[in-house]
RNA sequence: GGCCCGUUCGUCUAUCGGCUAGGACACAGCCCUCUCAAGGCUGAGAGAUGGGUUCGAUUCCCAUACGGGCUACCA
């Protein structure tokens, strides 16, 4: 793996909790822990607390929450949800103060109506950015008229600008990758750094992520929550995998990867320009894809995650019956459905495919393989598959005939895992009586 | 309105002046087949528009259009 030995890179996702963690700040908070660890640097966790109304403790749980689901661990940050310490701009403001005094000292701010304004740079500024290149900002209208701005307002907060900055200053941050949303701003925060004798850190500019219509993804849009994709059964390697395909791509075609191989791949250089449509059906996809790869035994936690009822069931006939429904569920939050024969007394039925697979003619056959599979020797998928289709062919009739009334009996369902295999896991005893009871006879 | 960024199949993307424009998701068809999937094969599907520069532009430059962002005593 690339990148091991530690260097001077130090990143930051520095969020403002208003409640569970967006898919794009999830993405942001990707983009730099990934830089992060392929260059062996730091990554810091700042919550920007600043509004109390909506930075609860709630929203600080689940933010911090999304990001250890996610698998994002930060080498300095918040212990818990409590905001105390130094990464919480709520505990920060004496440092804010100061900074300000400093300002003011060297003549660089000013009181205006109870507020403070920075004196800004009255020309163009260019903005040096790693992956939008030297980006000229020009003065706006507005700006021509007032370009200073408010760095404390007139009850004494301090601004977004002004602690972002204090901030990156203070924690050493050397490279501010963020959403291109800020890319404009960064004017400001550069003539900041400036009046602060501090060279500005390098800045990376993301791309959006957008919804599928194109629009601006925004909290109460479908699929902007982490919270929502976690709960649908989603597995976090895959939601990162996914977003990290949002806006950077290694170039050579691979699309689902491992954590560690993104890491390895992962470089500012290689990040795109323009925005990215969020597409939930490729983010399924993707996440099948790692479903299916998962080991059995952190199959075996998320199905019991996914309400799957395991509890007290022999340990080998669980994963013997979750091996047969892991390649072909998509979603964890089918599972249960999906397994409920498996594990659940009553579990459901469909009548209507029951009408049609135990048909007279059928039910006949079901009976005729029923005395076959009581005698035969071993019970496992190979053998009963061999016998199945034996039977068919003396009786000269379609597998189907067998196979549809068998998976009626055992499953209830017209879908599931393959039927041979489900049978030998279910075990002779258990088919049986299962034939039996749709046959009528138990 | 002003300022900034962007524009390759429906979507995510490859392409660093030579392209019969490649891959993936989704879609269609076929094969395989115990259901459903998966898998295999095939198909349809893109360089916003107009000007330059060049022997040659998807690639470089300019305009226009469209999309997005910013323009707060929000973050």
């Amino acid at each position: 793996m690339a990148g091991i030995e530690s260097s001077d890179v130090c990143v930051r996702f520095a969020p403002s909790p208003t409640g569970y963690l967006h898919i794009g700040g999830a993405r942001t908070a990707l983009f730099n822990w990934l830089y992060a660890r392929h260059t062996g640097g730091k990554f810091v966790l700042r919550i920007e607390d600043t509004d109390a109304q909506r930075n609860t403790p709630e929203a600080i749980a689940a933010l911090i929450s999304g990001l250890r689901w996610l698998g994002l661990d930060w080498d300095e940050g918040p212990a818990g949800s409590v905001p105390e310490g130094d990464f919480f701009q709520s505990q920060r403001s004496g440092i804010y103060a100061r900074r300000v005094e400093e300002l003011r000292k060297k003549g660089m701010a000013y009181e205006d109506e109870g507020a403070i304004r920075f004196r800004m740079p009255r020309e163009a500024v260019m903005i040096p950015d790693l992956i939008c290149g030297e980006v000229v900002r020009e003065l706006t209208d507005r700006e021509q008229e007032q370009p200073d701005f408010v760095i404390v307002r007139s009850d004494g907060k301090p601004v977004f600008h002004l602690v972002n900055v204090v901030d990156d200053m203070e924690m050493g941050i050397t490279h501010v990758i963020r959403g291109e949303d800020h890319l404009s701003n960064t004017a400001k925060h550069m003539a900041l750094f400036r009046a602060f004798d501090i060279e500005p850190p390098k800045f990376a500019h993301i791309p959006l992520i957008l919804n599928a219509n194109g629009s601006k993804m925004s909290k109460r849009d479908e699929g902007a929550s982490l919270e929502a994709w976690q709960q649908a059964g989603f597995v976090p390697e895959a939601v990162v995998n996914y977003l990290s395909l949002l806006g950077w791509s290694p170039k050579d075609d691979s699309e689902v990867m491992t954590v560690s191989e993104i890491i390895e791949r992962f470089d500012l250089p290689q990040i795109n320009r323009a925005n990215a449509r969020f597409d939930a059906e490729k983010m399924q996809w993707v996440n099948y894809e790692h479903l299916r790869e998962l080991p059995l035994e952190r199959y075996r936690a998320l199905a019991e995650e996914a309400g799957v009822g395991l509890e007290g069931k022999d340990v080998e006939y669980v994963d013997a019956a979750l091996s047969t429904c892991q390649e072909k569920v998509k979603q964890l939050s089918d599972l249960r459905a999906f397994s409920a024969f498996y594990f659940e007394d009553d579990y459901p039925v469909d009548e209507i495919f029951g009408e049609k697979a135990m048909t007279p003619e059928n039910r006949a056959a079901l009976a005729e393989l029923r005395d076959k599979y009581a005698a035969v020797k071993i019970f496992d998928a190979e053998s009963l598959e061999r016998c199945l289709k034996s039977v068919a062919e003396r009786l000269e009739v379609k597998v189907r005939v067998l196979v549809q009334p068998a998976r009626f009996a055992c499953t209830g369902q017209k879908v599931g895992p393959s039927l041979y295999h489900l049978m030998s896991v279910l075990g002779r005893g258990e088919v049986l009586a299962r034939f039996d009871r749709a046959l009528g006879k138990a």
